[in-house]
DNA sequence: CTCATTGCAAAGGATTTGCACTAAT
DNA sequence: ATTAGTGCAAATCCTTTGCAATGAG
């Protein structure tokens, strides 16, 4: 993850954008985490760490860094959005328990495939395609799964 | 379309929700639609009707709409919902054109299992999913796209 | 008549913007 | 020194809610 931090760093001077204090403390939260974030996430956790950065200020990073290609931003139909650091990642897809909200990728390769041919028969220059499955985890499907960390049920529309 | 209406009429009745003429004029535009329509379309079609209705009432009555199965809201990471007529519909994917804002429909039934697969090899018990293929329609690939119906750049995340 | 609905306006939550102030280069 | 970034508060946008007036059954 340090390396991605350079990476920011880098791409900041690249930019001629000064690297400042909330730009790095925003993009080690993001970038260091393995989950997908919510602004209010990234907030609390920045003031844990006793430097509280302002609500404009994350947002304002957070589209740098989504520019940057470092992080990405995901809209799983919550209300609100929520980021992860890209690491490279290639495309990959989303399930979303309904009942806890936990997020779990994976990859299949297919997809890709599948969706360019689908575009295409519809005369659709493919950009890039979501897909999100929704469910219960197996943890949830037991007995109680544990609460989601934010925001409305996740049983999104769409 | 008026069997819908019909419908909806009687889901009211049988659910003792008084058949006001705000409630039927609302299922009227949702319903005979052929397209995903906004809270804001929906609210313009009614006013150019010289029936306006308030935008609460709007979005009660989609509540109950979408409730009685005969509308589905959707969510294409615009920044607000889109409503359409379930018109029976299987399951089904939709194509949105990032330059205009169309939304093609398509269905595959390979999805479905494919899904399915996916959710039980992570141990997840699939209830749906939803997929969204972005890129560029036709018309727009040519020229000059025609201006999208509302809302910001569809070039939705996730 | 009685109770649910309506519409307006105010409230809410997420995100953006204006602006005086502070910090990076 | 310059120029850009920061935080705060105000402003937006979409959606929800409170409440007095209205209409359905």
């Amino acid at each position: 993850m340090i390396a991605e931090i350079d990476a920011f760093r880098d791409y900041l001077r690249e930019h001629n954008l000064p690297v400042t204090a909330p730009r790095v403390a925003v993009a080690e939260v993001v970038l260091g985490s393995d989950r997908h974030l919510s602004v209010d996430e990234i907030a609390r956790a920045l003031a844990e760490r006793g430097a509280p950065v302002g609500t404009a200020t994350i947002y304002r990073t957070l589209d740098v860094l989504v520019r940057s290609g470092l992080a990405v931003e995901r809209d799983f139909g919550e209300g609100f959005r929520r980021y992860e650091p890209a690491r490279g990642a290639p495309q990959h897809e989303h399930l979303l328990c309904t009942v806890c909200g936990t997020v779990l990728e994976f990859r299949d390769e297919r997809l890709e495939r599948m969706t360019t041919l689908i575009a295409e028969g519809h005369r659709f220059a493919r950009q890039r395609h979501r897909l999100v499955i929704y469910g219960v985890c197996e943890r949830c499907q037991r007995g109680g799964g544990r609460v989601a960390e934010r925001g409305s049920s996740p049983g999104a529309p769409g």
